[in-house]
DNA sequence: ACAAAAGTGTTCGGGATACACCCATGC
DNA sequence: GCATGGGTGTATCCCGAACACTTTTGT
């Protein structure tokens, strides 16, 4: 294997991206074909990194192959470095069919982003299993340690979202001030006053009306809005 | 070697130790004995961390057996995964020191923690080399990319510290409001209005006056304030 | 008396919060 | 006409920022 393809046995990468449907919070889970029973088969996109690559360079290119997934801005969150966070007895199995040294310790640095969901449907189905999304409210039991880096990207994320910086990549060109602000309610996981929330998203002039309505909508239509420039 | 001291020799952690001393914010750093010169010399504490054991572990061992500093509350902060990181040849010769593998690839998971400085006293001299205090002002050209580390360390440090939850534990347990002051300032790195300063203490109601004063001081001496319980 | 730091109030503006009703549209 | 979400205003409170003079002590 030539030096630049060689992995490094014991240093890993995970992703949790998070994607935003319009209306609820999913994050991005890869589902393994079937390889037995009895085994935790949903899991974060990871894999061990190469030598010579850097981890974020790692992060992208795992976030590609496992889920076509591509330029996605990923922000570090934490490296998970417990002596036993793969000893468990569930992913065994994962490990002896996977992983060259399957009792080899792996610290593993997780990365996250949020997304807009229909940027990307998930492919049915690749060598390595399925990507598919999950409603945040409604992980299920995962592998290794992922819950626990779910958990951990979920706060980080909550706490770095800020209006005036990010979010607005999540919606359509042009939105209602509604869909702005159930963005923000789904990440938050508050609800917030509708009258409050407006008057903040004015004053913070960061959004300008267009002269566009909604349309096809059972009640009356809402104003479209866009970025300021 | 027995299993358990066997090193992991690509996964290091290092240490950002800040120190507080009563007025501006330092920096821990180990400057090794002589061994050649045009060598950079200082770096932070850090090294390799063992197998079985975890980066949290391992990031309390190092700062004990560099610096002799114990039981400090080390909050990780972000993994450096660059493959280039530890490759300048300005750090070769220290490598082919210290590493049985002088080229391998390093990450490095970086701790950062903020003590009182007189509850440390460096130790003058070690195998390692010398650990000394250093003003985060004057912070000189260290090994590898500790300058950077050292950086994102000061700058999380920053976006972490809150009045409400930290910091006492860098004062005396009777201190004056205008120490408190001086701490905030050391760390945010910004001037401070003194009465705003007061009224804000005040309205949190985490401190409560106590009825001694100062002495031995030039002036008016200051009442003395201690953490509300 | 003088040097040095302690200590103290008020004003202003802006943002956060709480709260209830009418409007436009499709069916 | 009714169901559905769209859209709007006011009052209060708290916080942050700006700003200058008197007091107490040691020498």
């Amino acid at each position: 294997m030539p030096q630049q393809f060689e992995l490094n046995s014991n240093i890993s990468v995970d992703c949790v991206i998070f994607g935003f449907d319009g209306e609820k919070l999913n994050v991005l889970l890869i589902e393994e074909k079937d390889i037995g029973q009895g085994m935790l088969r949903k899991r974060l996109p990871g894999d061990l990194i190469l030598k010579n690559e850097s981890l974020d360079d790692a992060a992208d290119r795992v976030l590609y192959e496992l889920a076509t997934l591509r330029n996605v801005t990923l922000k570090q969150c934490h490296t998970f470095g417990d002596p036993g966070r793969v000893n468990d007895p569930k992913d065994r199995k994962w490990l002896e069919l996977y992983r060259k040294d399957p009792s080899e310790r792996v610290i593993t640095t997780a990365y996250y982003a949020l997304v807009k969901m229909d940027d990307f449907v998930p492919n049915p189905a690749s060598f390595a299993g399925e990507a598919l999304w999950c409603d945040i409210q409604d992980v299920p039991e995962l592998a290794f340690d992922h819950n626990e880096i779910v958990e951990v990207a979920l706060w980080k994320l909550q706490r770095h979202f800020e209006l005036n910086k990010s979010g607005y990549e999540l919606l359509p060109k042009k939105f209602t001030l509604n869909q702005l602000q159930q963005l923000h309610e789904a990440i938050t996981q508050e609800e917030l006053d509708k009258r409050n929330f407006r008057k903040k998203v004015v004053r913070e002039k960061l959004v300008e009306a267009t002269d566009e309505k909604q349309d096809n909508v059972l009640h009356k239509p809402a104003r479209l809005y866009r970025i300021k420039v």
